[in-house]
DNA sequence: CGCTGTTTTGACAACGTTGTCATATTCACT
DNA sequence: AGTGAATATGACAACGTTGTCAAAACAGCG
């Protein structure tokens, strides 16, 4: 039983393809009579509009889709972006691909490629790569492509960014304000663009009050959450331990909160965070953080590229939305005399 | 400057069409040398294949997609599920479309009829409505169809769905086990059906014992984690509170968290919640949950969904994944006399 | 060298739709 | 009734690809 075709319909309501096309599309020219003619025929055969076959012949060959890549669609923050991009396309009619890249370029290429197939009208990425020059090609055959959270490299497009390196710099110094200078860094791995920035924002910090960075005190290439409660362990049993942690990411700070009870300094020992933890008010004590804005990002980054797909063509531009400090007792934590 | 066509490399390769669309879809039968100058062409020119066109002539019609519909992309447990069905999908080549329904049935028929337009091979979804009768007629067009987490209704299809009411009861019993005889429940929306099936598991509950329903108890129709909380702070002033509280949703967990932490009586009544909550084990007292298993739904889901396009024509079965209950404190706390 | 059988190649129609353009119909106006 | 303009309708090609089938090229053989 195949799918009823536009032909079926307008052999139906005794009419030829073009008026059938005419109805589907809601183009004026067709007569009450014959326009309800054709409404019925739809309705009794169940046809369905093929959009594969309409976009090829349409202008411009437009699908109106896009695809969206982030680094993991289980991620809360990659969550909300995608939710909110996927809903500010429906609402223009714009149907979405989404994948998670899982750090993965390999799996980055691939993905590109398929959406190339696909021959989506826009891309919105959160990359996995370290070099972005192959989508020369891909933007030449017209597709507009937008980064978000990690900036392109080799390559020039738009992104909307968070202010990884200067936030970070807001929650050393706020540590620094609470009395500490043993500091310790925990950050996620160096390969990724926006762990790199965050880290170089606590050197910033660290300069700014002219400290040493110590290198006993700054762990970096942290993987998830257990790898991060052992690297808290091995902080605190150096001579010298830290009075306070710096947290550069989500699942580093799950990690810290876990090794600091085990060890039972939870109470003592300071804490700030880069990005907002689930339910991390309710946790005792509860964690400061620098929370990003998921919506406001994913709304920049669709704002941006609908821009681009209705002909925007002015140089790319680069958006930083800006973290809030949320201060709820970790962080205020003051060292021991 | 428009895409290249097949019809463009196979002039700069001095070929055939068909030759050009062989060496594509790596057919046998073209000679190496000839396979070589084709694929230098499809280099040079920066040629894509174009999947839309070509899914429109290849036999059968189908385009190796499939749609997903969940309530929330961005809600933990719903984001899981798709990204397991997601990576399970493109290992087999099919692209995923992906929506949140945000509990609007209205959403709901669009994003089906917009995904028929776009003649997804599968659907998986998460349904917000109430009634799926509609979807006889997309599947007599062909469409795969497979329900997650909740049940279709007049409609027959393949569900994944979770023991809901099997494993509220158990957290029930859980409850009584430590001694308490007033347990309230708090619920999601009752039209919400997996909400309906807790309570129903929290009324055998009751009844294995012989005990009664209390409506003083009984809160339901929660929207959010506020109105949890609410409802909590409403059921420690009554005259006769009750002695543990059983959280049917995540989101209620953690309003009841906050209520029970306001009031401070975190540690005097019991509390179990239903599906798992992010860092449920660092608060004090950890919460005790019956957690689902994401991983589990979505790989069923997945592989059910690819059997049926594979051919699989055997009777619709439904799975039910376990709840696995993870016992961590809050819910062993035993009554004051 | 001609015959057969196999491999390689290409011409052409078809997939389901829309753009273009020509024709048929209707209407207002003289 | 006749004219012109406006409106409604349909025939046909085109979008970029693949299925079908026939033709060409080649190899092996007596």
């Amino acid at each position: 039983m195949p799918r009823p075709t536009i032909r079926d319909v307008a052999a139906l309501a005794g009419t030829s393809l073009k008026t059938v096309s005419r109805v589907v599309n809601g183009e004026p020219g067709v007569s009450d009579e014959l326009s309800s003619r054709v409404r019925a025929a739809i309705e009794r055969l169940g046809y369905r509009h093929n959009l594969t076959a309409s976009n090829l012949r349409r202008s411009g060959g437009k699908t109106r889709s896009v695809g969206i890549l982030v680094a993991n669609v289980s991620n809360p923050l990659d969550a909300a972006v995608h939710h909110t991009i996927e809903e500010m396309a429906s609402r223009r009619g714009i149907a979405v691909w989404a994948s998670s890249l899982d750090e993965n370029s390999t799996r980055e290429r691939q993905l590109v490629e398929s959406f190339a197939q696909r021959r989506v009208d826009g891309l919105i990425m959160m990359p996995a790569s370290h070099d972005h020059s192959y989508l020369v090609e891909e933007r030449r055959m017209g597709m507009s492509i937008v980064f978000v959270d990690r900036p392109p490299a080799f390559f020039d497009a738009d992104s909307v960014l968070v202010d990884n390196r200067f936030g970070t710099t807001r929650g050393v110094k706020h540590l620094m304000a609470h009395g500490h200078s043993r500091i310790a860094f925990l950050g996620d791995r160096r390969s990724i663009v926006t762990a790199a920035e965050r880290f170089r924002g606590y050197v910033d910090a660290l300069e700014s009050m002219d400290m040493a960075v110590d290198p006993q005190l700054v762990r970096q290439d942290i993987l998830d959450s257990e790898h991060a409660r052992d690297a808290v362990l091995g902080l605190l049993a150096l001579d010298e331990p830290p009075t306070a942690i710096y947290a550069a990411q989500n699942l580093v700070t799950i990690g810290v909160v876990r090794g600091l009870r085990e060890a039972a300094k939870h109470h003592e020992i300071a804490l700030v965070g880069f990005d907002d933890v689930p339910m991390g008010d309710l946790l005792e004590p509860s964690i400061t953080v620098l929370a990003q804005d998921p919506t406001a990002i994913g709304q920049q980054a669709a704002k941006t590229l609908f821009a681009r797909l209705d002909g925007d063509r002015s140089p790319t531009q680069t958006y930083i939305i800006p973290t809030t400090m949320i201060i709820r007792g970790s962080g205020e934590i003051r060292p021991r005399h």
